[in-house]
DNA sequence: TTTTGAGTTGTTCGA
DNA sequence: GTCGAACAACTCAAA
């Protein structure tokens, strides 16, 4: 029996089901959770200011929840293989163990790592506990990926059930003496301009935080009516769960069969054992591997069009849209509440995600890369495969992407999916007192509405910088071009 | 082997 | 006001 193993925690900060964890606990009498910080590993796609602002709270919710166990965590800086080595030298640990992560830095990566340790007489154990199933297992007859959806999450449904998650430990033996470790505030994570300020007001990042928005989620069962209410950014119908799941507070497992159990399913194989009152939630949640399966098998679209045709679209520079757009002072109601949302809370609905991304892809011909790189920045839940998957579908160029022609109209979905005008009074103040058949369109406003709201266009609030209609109209044609 | 039908998230236009 | 058609091309699995 080995007597000391590293686990090496870095997006599954959490002690429920945790299979590294319990590999190590298993094998060895003590266990060393370590966390090394090395961002530039994670180049190109280093981890945005907002998820930097996550990262520090779930690493100090971690280190405590450790210690109550009568662990610790040991925080590292450096190359991941180097520190490894390090810690492993002056532990004298003859195990490490991890959970896989997809990123494409990640993979050869950790490959690499984990030969140069096997090469030092560690021993190196890798678990999956990220996604529901790996990335390479839910593929079709042929073993090809997916490309459609739809066929993808049948499999899902066909061929369950998903794995149990595994109960974590209650206690854990304590951390070797003499181990040195950084604090969670030497990582430098937070960000001295508070632009986040209220974060803290939205967020409790950690493991329990996660399991409190889980149990609210299910508790008020709002997960039996998300199929109706998802789409409502102005109702409270989703679970918000997206970051915990990022950072693994907990796991994609977890939810699922809290679902399950929660609907009183069995989870048994067959469609059958996934009640239909919660599939439109466990669907979505499908989607999150789904998006880890494409940017598994194709890792080149982080940056490059899956549907190659469009390397040579021809985007627009727009450096003043884009600028307007990341305000949230475009002048189109919706668009701008979702991105102040963003701002203020790190996170915006999904619905609106889609309209915003839409606006500045297909309205303003701005390169779908240019929003997928402000949401890494601004968003507490980035994660580069949704994110990727999210503004190639919406630009049109990704996997079972919308068609070119499906431009959404602001004023549309915010009469379909806002239609007391809620959610913009919330992030668009200064139209607060607009009435509803309004507000959602205030440059179309007679002036005496306008006049009753108190709203001065171009003053107050202004009108759209971009006509969307041409926009329109223009993106068509050079879609259409391209074919 | 070939065919067929359906496929996350939409809008506009004309009858 | 409501309704269907048009706006492409391709993937996937069942027949």
């Amino acid at each position: 029996m080995t007597t000391t193993a590293i686990v090496w925690l870095r997006r599954d900060l959490r002690i429920d089901d945790n299979p590294a964890l319990n590999r190590a606990l298993a094998e060895s009498e003590r266990v060393i959770p370590l966390y090394i910080h090395a961002p530039e590993e994670e180049a190109p796609w280093q981890p945005g200011a907002a998820s930097c602002w996550w990262l520090h709270h779930s690493l100090r919710a971690l280190e405590i929840s450790l210690r109550r166990r009568g662990s610790g965590l040991v925080i590292r800086r450096g190359g991941s293989g180097t520190v490894l080595r390090e810690v492993a030298r002056e532990s004298g640990a003859g195990l490490v163990c991890w959970n896989r992560l997809y990123d494409l830095w990640a993979g050869p990566r950790d490959e690499g790592i984990g030969k140069t340790l096997a090469g030092a007489g560690i021993h190196v154990k890798v678990h999956h506990g990220s996604l529901l199933r790996e990335p390479w297992d839910n593929v079709k007859d042929d073993g090809s990926m997916y490309r459609v959806f739809t066929p993808f999450w049948r499999r899902y449904l066909l061929t369950g059930p998903e794995e149990v998650p595994e109960p974590g430990p209650a206690e854990l033996p304590p951390l070797p003496r003499g181990l040195g470790s950084l604090s969670v505030e030497d990582l430098d994570l937070v960000s001295r301009i508070p632009w986040h300020r209220a974060f803290g007001d939205c967020w409790q990042p950690g493991e329990a935080g996660a399991m409190a928005r889980l149990e609210d989620f299910l508790g008020r069962s709002a997960v039996f009516e998300y199929g109706r209410e998802r789409d409502l950014p102005g109702q409270d119908g989703v679970s918000g769960l997206s970051a915990h799941l990022h950072f693994g507070e907990l796991s994609a497992r977890q939810v699922w069969h809290a679902v399950l159990q929660a609907a009183g399913g069995s989870g048994g194989a067959g469609e059958h054992g996934v009640p239909e009152r919660v599939r439109p939630f466990l669907r979505q949640l499908t989607w999150r591997d789904f998006a880890h399966h494409i940017l598994h098998h194709e890792p080149r679209t982080a940056e490059d069009p899956f549907d190659r045709r469009y390397r040579s679209f021809p985007w627009d520079e727009n450096p003043e849209l884009v600028l307007a757009w990341q305000k949230g002072r475009t002048g189109i109601p919706l668009v701008d509440a979702g991105m102040r949302q963003l701002w203020h809370t790190g996170w915006m609905h999904n619905r609106v995600r889609m309209l915003a991304a839409s606006v500045l892809t297909k309205n303003g011909l701005v390169h779908w890369l240019n929003g997928a790189r402000w949401f890494w920045d601004t968003l507490v839940d980035a994660d580069l495969a949704n994110n990727t998957m999210g503004w190639q579908w919406t630009a049109g160029c990704g996997v079972d992407a919308a068609p070119y022609f499906r431009v959404f109209n602001p004023a549309r979905q915010g009469e379909r999916f806002d239609p007391r005008g809620d959610y913009v009074r919330t992030w668009v103040p200064e139209l607060a007192a607009m009435p509803s058949r309004h507000i959602h369109e205030p440059w179309r406003a007679p002036e005496a509405v306008l006049r009753q709201a108190g709203v001065v266009l171009d003053e107050d609030y202004p009108r759209p910088v971009l006509n969307l209609a041409d926009g329109r109209a223009e993106a068509l044609r050079r879609f259409r071009a391209l074919g």
